[in-house]
DNA sequence: AATACACATGAACAAGTATTCATATGTTTA
DNA sequence: TAAACATATGAATACTTGTTCATGTGTATT
């Protein structure tokens, strides 16, 4: 059987050569959630201290609605996870592998600036 | 002077200890393009191979015109550079930085897998 | 128990965005 | 130069999404 790998082939088989739906919708959903200023500045806050929900809106001049709504966005991608202590509720990063992501982008964002 | 970094400190200057909006807006403007699907299928298939546009499209079953405009989106943040020959424009990534990103997000989205 | 505090949630609206269609620009070949 | 091919661009539209407002849920205090 013809198993080469030339150019033909590879556009035939590009599909199937890279990350299928489930996979890839998982991937972007991270990339989509990193991608809001908003969201990005809880991370990086975050990243500094461990922050309540109310710390948050505070230091970041944001509502504490807004806060809680991308809050729920980036736990459920596993991103932040809170801790509950009396009635606030603690949250941080999952890993600070996150960081190390955000430190390779912004190394491209910095070459890249035009 | 005392610059104690205690938490009340941090939740006043939190604002200050994080990219400000250029920056920030430079840093999610490239989460942001990698967060749609059809892009990231585009930065995958030139990982496997530099392609034109029409091997694009047809590789991954889309409209040239679909892929024009995210290669343009792509282009405009360093991402990938295209390079005419003839009739055609062959796309390739801007550097093989951005695949450790993706490769960085999607041990991410393994783990954290529900 | 009642009040106050912290956070979460739902609906609604404005703003942004991905895709398509039509067409324009650029390049080769006959 | 005319026709054919490859890519880019603009407008239009359906869809998604960030933020706000109002309110609900959970916890502590008096």
């Amino acid at each position: 059987m013809n198993s080469e790998i030339n150019h033909e082939n590879v556009i035939k088989n590009l599909d199937n050569l890279i990350p299928q739906s489930e996979e890839l919708a998982r991937i972007t959903a991270i990339f989509k959630a990193l991608g809001d200023p908003t969201r990005a500045r809880i991370i990086y806050a975050l990243a500094v201290s461990k922050l309540s929900v109310g710390e948050l809106a505070t230091g970041l001049q944001l509502t504490q609605s807004n806060v809680s709504h991308q809050l729920t966005v980036l736990k459920q991608l596993n991103l932040v996870v809170g801790t509950r202590t009396g009635r606030n509720v603690h949250y941080q990063l999952a890993d600070k592998h996150i960081i190390s992501i955000f430190e390779q982008v912004a190394a491209h964002a910095e070459e890249a600036a035009d």
